[in-house]
RNA sequence: GGGGGUGUGCCCGAGUGGCUAAAGGGGACGGGCUGUAAACCCGUUGGCUACGCCUACCCAGGUUCGAAUCCUGGCGCCCCCA
């Protein structure tokens, strides 16, 4: 059995913030397995590696030998924010819920030990309070409490409404703890509020405190925004492997071993010699850059597939060649082609307008052969059975049509 | 309820009657360099088989030879007073 101080060695990793630590080392010390608590929204079902980081440490706790309650927080979603303030707060109908959930059990379990998981949805203990529970509930908060939290703040501040039931949100989540006795929750550190009201709430009904620990931020793939898809900055866990492993290798260096800590398997001691090889040089920043791309794609698909999806990158990028299964577009023959209406048809420009850029820069390819700036019409044998490259990655191999 | 302000391209932000498809920046895309990184340099950035045509400055009308710019009405956002 591995000690608390070593346990605490491969927690501490790559985390935010832990509050209060003596807690947790006097929880470890007792030696049986803690309930590791995160509480997930069903909104988005797409999952990334910035989804994934709880999970991770999630999954750290669970080879530790402890067990993670995953609550999925259906009974909130369903009711959302319907004041439609919060657009990240869409109320749910039960079908998009189920849909959700599903979809994110499925990706979550790529990550976590399905046998030392407990699921659990909130709608089975929130569902069951009726107004007089309700009320009692919400007598072990304060508004100043509660107003404490910087966005409700903020919003007070700058006149902007809160409805009464938002106020009740972190309660709501407080109260989860409780349902499932957590000893320990996580979240990114905008959730460290709600995690103490959730440690708050159990000591004032006589329970022991969780503790509580938040996780930072990722950054996507530019280096700078969080990951989300709406900056278009991040890496699907159902990506394929090529994708995974170019979007990855494109990551910059400086954000490497934090995506070492918080998105990949390897043990904690060998990350910490990995950084100390980066700092002084020893290590060659590409080769960690690949070995990271080739970790994080073995373990949401499989070893093979993250080297094949090596190889092909190297392919492309090292030796500038053009990849293998390239898809195909049948295209009706005509003779001239006018290459930027087949840009367009062939989805590597969206438009013409674009596509004659694209030619006029000289980004477009024909077989790996440079095609000259103006050039707008060709024979068709120019094109035929042949593939067109726009910059270094987008590929499409032209068929004519039967 | 009263007073003032503001609404421009993916975003921020100039422009206050013609020379404006609209300065400048950011972002994005392409080229160079490289480790497909970062930094840096160059180019492009409304649509269209395109030396031209079409659609554009919140929306709908109007004044003018001509409007993003002026007028009327509407909608949105912001600030101050009550």
């Amino acid at each position: 059995m591995t000690t608390p101080a070593e346990q605490m060695h491969v927690i501490r990793s790559g985390i935010a913030d832990l509050v209060p630590e003596a807690d947790l080392i006097a929880k470890l010390k007792r030696g049986r397995p803690l309930r590791v608590k995160l509480g997930v929204d069903p909104t988005a079902p797409d999952l990334h590696l910035g989804h994934a980081v709880p999970l991770r440490k999630l999954r750290q706790f669970q080879d530790l030998g402890h067990t993670v309650v995953l609550i999925i927080g259906d009974f909130t979603a369903f009711i959302g924010d319907p004041s439609g303030r919060n657009t990240t707060r869409p109320a749910l109908s039960r079908e998009q819920i189920d849909a959700n959930a599903e979809t994110y059990i499925a990706q979550a379990f790529k990550v976590l030990d399905p046998s030392r998981t407990e699921m659990r949805r909130n709608s089975e203990w929130l569902a069951a309070l009726d107004f007089e529970a309700l009320l009692r509930l919400t007598s072990q908060f304060t508004v100043a409490r509660i107003m404490e939290r910087d966005d409700f703040q903020k919003r007070y501040r700058d006149g902007i409404g809160i409805s009464l039931h938002e106020l009740l949100y972190p309660m709501a989540q407080a109260y989860d703890s409780v349902a499932v006795e957590a000893d320990i929750e996580l979240g990114g550190t905008d959730q460290l509020f709600n995690l103490l009201a959730g440690r708050e709430l159990m000591e004032k009904m006589g329970m022991e405190p969780q503790a509580c620990l938040t996780l930072p931020l990722l950054e996507g793939t530019d280096g700078v925004q969080k990951m989300s898809k709406s900056y278009g900055n991040y890496v699907g866990l159902t990506d394929v492997p090529s994708e995974m492993f170019g979007k990855l290798m494109s990551i910059p260096d400086e954000i490497m071993i934090k995506y070492y800590r918080l998105c990949t398997a390897l043990s904690v001691d060998e990350i910490d010699a990995l950084e100390v090889d980066l700092n002084s040089g020893a290590a060659h920043p590409n080769l960690l850059k690949r070995r990271l791309a080739r970790e994080i794609v073995g373990l949401y698909h499989t070893t093979s597939d993250a080297l094949d999806a090596e190889a092909a990158f190297d392919r492309v990028f090292k030796d500038n060649q053009i990849p293998e299964n390239i898809e195909t577009f049948p295209v009706a023959k005509t003779d001239p082609v006018h290459l930027p209406a087949l840009l367009k048809s062939t989805g590597l420009a969206s438009g013409t307008g674009e596509a004659r850029r694209l030619i006029d820069g000289g980004g477009l390819r024909i077989d790996g052969n440079p095609v000259a700036p103006g050039t707008y019409d060709v024979a068709w044998d120019v094109v035929a059975d042949r593939v067109l490259q726009v910059g270094k990655r987008r590929f499409a191999r032209v068929r004519e049509v039967e």
